[in-house]
DNA sequence: TTAAATCATGCATGAAACAGCAATTTATGC
DNA sequence: GCATAAATTGCTGTTTCATGCATGATTTAA
């Protein structure tokens, strides 16, 4: 394995759990606790990171917190949420997922819009109860701790026999080859299930996730009507999707 | 458990709290009293809280945010989930229902308790999602934006499939005469479904909501097995209900 | 004033970090 | 392709750090 490429899986392993031990490292990596060391005081010394006895912790103060301002990437993430916003019409019933994308976007939804919305995602449905024209439905289940979202197999049963105008996803990777996937089975059987119950798709994925491949397929391309990028919907990355009749933002 | 991780659960607790005992943290984090103690005169060095006899509070220019009062029931609450907390043992299947009462049990929960946990209020399903080793599963349904609370009738039909080890629930009003109480029907109903699939059944309520009525029966006293309050389990306001076989905490 | 709780200090222990060295892998020049 | 230089990695012994416990001092509350 890379130097880089072990150090990049420290880093995303780091903001995922937001702390990280050298021997849990060490161990999934099969390196030496004394390489994970250097690796860290490297990354330490980049600033990517906050180094301490026994392993490291994300730089940013609150480890437990899901703030506005703590969201990686906020300007894309807020490009995108606008672009979002314009496909959503009142009285509309949406399924929202989860991700620090649609937490922009239902944090901007103006106050006199009134939709109902689905969603297994608490930071959402949190953020959603403040506002006061918006029913939140929250699907049930078994909470991942990592993401904050509910997910139980009885739950995709429910799903199968509702009905939304639309749903906006975020996505761990997709590619002209197969289609929208998953890192995780569960959340791909789900989010399986939301696409098909849905008059539209709307997918929405940084530029750097777009062509890259993940373990679980969700749904071919052709079940998508939407992509949302926070760059130039005319670059020639996105031509691809164009082609496949996707409408890109 | 890393230094740094457990001085950012500290901080996080005593900005919610606006004060800690030492004696506290140290069966939260389970580490010694002098370790916690270490901990808040570094965290006091870095001026990030004020270190008092016996603990710690925010730091003065915070502490405008705060009223007497607010503390003052905060600490009933804290006085009855400590006793409450006692009745819990570990790999326990537990459903705990919403409201500060229970949200106080779960932030004193102890980092190396292992329990399951069902749950329909949001905020104590995200205060739990921060534990390490308990389970949450939350039942979903359309969220009462006030209590942030997730109700649907088919969540009851769900819930009378399940059993449970004990429930902690809050109060709305119980008396001698007719038992529990609750003001939304709906809630009613979900808590009475709870309350008859679980072992042992724990209400945790304030002195001043003892002996007062409310709309919706829950169910009566020979289901509940204990009593939480606030005050002297030896009250003579209680005796009632210790000769009705309730054990007053 | 007195008893209990809380605190500071020193010390012991185990874990983690570090420095230096040797073995291995990777890059570079010829 | 081959030799050499550079970088990377793992190992050893030593040093530093984190923590709990014992002891005696200090503070608090009755």
């Amino acid at each position: 394995m890379l130097k880089g490429e072990r150090q990049a899986i420290i880093l995303s392993h780091l903001h995922e759990e937001k702390k990280v031990l050298s021997s849990d490292l060490s161990a999934k990596l099969n390196v030496s606790e004394d390489t994970v060391r250097r690796d860290l005081k490297e990354l330490a010394s980049e600033g990517k990171l906050l180094k301490v006895h026994g392993g490291a912790m994300i730089t940013s103060q609150n480890l437990y917190s899901y703030r506005e301002e703590d969201i990686y990437e906020h300007d894309k993430k807020l490009a995108m949420a606008k672009k979002a916003l314009q496909l959503i019409e009142d009285n509309d019933v949406l399924i929202i997922g989860g991700g620090t994308t649609n937490m922009e976007l239902v944090s901007i939804l103006p106050q006199d819009l009134g939709i109902t919305v689905f969603t297994y995602s608490l930071p959402i449905a949190m953020r959603l109860s403040e506002h006061p024209k918006i029913d939140v439905i929250l699907f049930g289940g078994k909470l991942m701790k990592r993401a904050q979202v509910a997910i139980g197999l009885d739950m995709i049963q429910y799903i199968s026999k509702m009905r939304a105008d639309a749903c906006f996803l975020g996505s761990s990777g997709m590619d002209l080859d197969t289609g929208l996937m998953e890192i995780d089975w569960e959340v791909s059987q789900l989010k399986r299930a939301i696409v098909n119950i849905s008059d539209k798709v709307v997918i929405m994925s940084t530029t750097e996730k777009i062509d890259t491949k993940q373990r679980f397929l969700v749904c071919g391309l052709e079940k998508i009507n939407t992509l949302v990028t926070e760059g130039d919907p005319n670059s020639p990355q996105l031509s691809g999707y164009k082609k496949r009749g996707i409408q890109v933002l």
